[in-house]
DNA sequence: TATTGACAGTTCTAAAATAGAACTTATGGT
DNA sequence: ACCATAAGTTCTATTTTAGAACTGTCAATA
């Protein structure tokens, strides 16, 4: 596959997957949350080779998930920061964050922990249903085809004929 | 940075990332809350070359996000399924898909609807607090060092400190 | 009995992406 | 004049991925 044709798959995992589907990008939205900016602080911090976050700050400023603005005049220089489509990530990388504290931490628990300035408590993200507020499981939910589905899945039919039967099941 | 090496990074996002943190392994799981389970059907659907298909199902299988069941004897067949582990993996994918239908379908809209099966509406997804149920916003979270918090920070003192007065200047 | 097909991989080579280090350009400070 | 800061760019060596062909096991069919 060429990941230049992915971001016009009729999937929208598959176009976010063109975003942020790759190690440094996922690292890199991380810093920005947590408040860095600038180039050279980037590649302090992930130890990122230099080519390679010039590359993916350059694909997330064409997504337009970052913004480059300049910060001092002579000689140039610029900032990266979230735009509003940026900031949208936030729960994508929450929810990855809290896999993690979940799933993944060693003996010594989590490196971070969330507070919620709105009511003062540390918590952890829910995902929940936005018609009937309940929190989401993927056996509790059913999938059907959009506006924008493939006219032709690309799934074989025997897949599909089993995964159809599997879901009958349940 | 050699990326075996990431799974021990005290950072619960860079531990994610280091199980589902490429293009391919979100992919495959996309498939496996859709019900598909065996390789052919995962190579089929998705166009991944079979060597990297196998790679990756092996590294999910060792992260224990997916469960080799055998389905027959003679020759002995394996279906990969999600382990709860797996399972929980879902707000990320659903967080992910969300992010692609509001800033990444095309004229056309959305590939797939969702049905909450609980409420029987059409719903998305929403990220809320634990402790008080409102949605929640980058800008509405502090972070705090957890337990397993580094020591000394890799985030240079001087993008700690730019960081820092950031942060207390809103 | 020989042949075909399904399934789950493995092996091979060429192309692409990444790592790691050095280099460039512009400017300000000592 | 010399050094430091910042944001990249360029270079080669290594690793990863793409794409296609091949292997092994068994069941069903001719």
């Amino acid at each position: 596959m060429k990941w230049d044709t992915l971001e016009e798959e009729p999937c929208s995992l598959a176009r976010t997957v063109a975003v942020i589907g790759d190690r440094w990008s996922l690292l890199i939205l991380r810093e920005c949350f947590l408040r860095i900016r600038r180039f050279d602080d980037f590649q302090a911090s992930l130890g990122i080779t230099r080519h390679l976050l010039a590359d993916r700050l350059k694909k997330l400023v064409r997504f337009g998930v970052l913004r480059k603005i300049p910060y001092q005049e002579a000689p140039k220089r610029y900032e990266y920061i979230l735009t509003q489509k940026g900031l949208d990530l936030y729960p994508i990388i929450m929810s990855i964050v809290h896999w993690g504290n979940i799933h993944m931490v060693d003996a010594r628990g989590r490196p971070l922990l969330h507070e919620h300035k709105t009511c003062g408590k540390m918590f952890d993200p829910v995902m929940v249903c936005s018609e009937c507020g309940e929190p989401l499981s993927a056996k509790a939910v059913h999938v059907h085809p959009g506006p924008g589905a493939r006219k032709s899945s690309p799934v074989h039919a025997s897949a599909r004929e089993r995964a159809k039967r599997a879901a009958e099941s349940t």
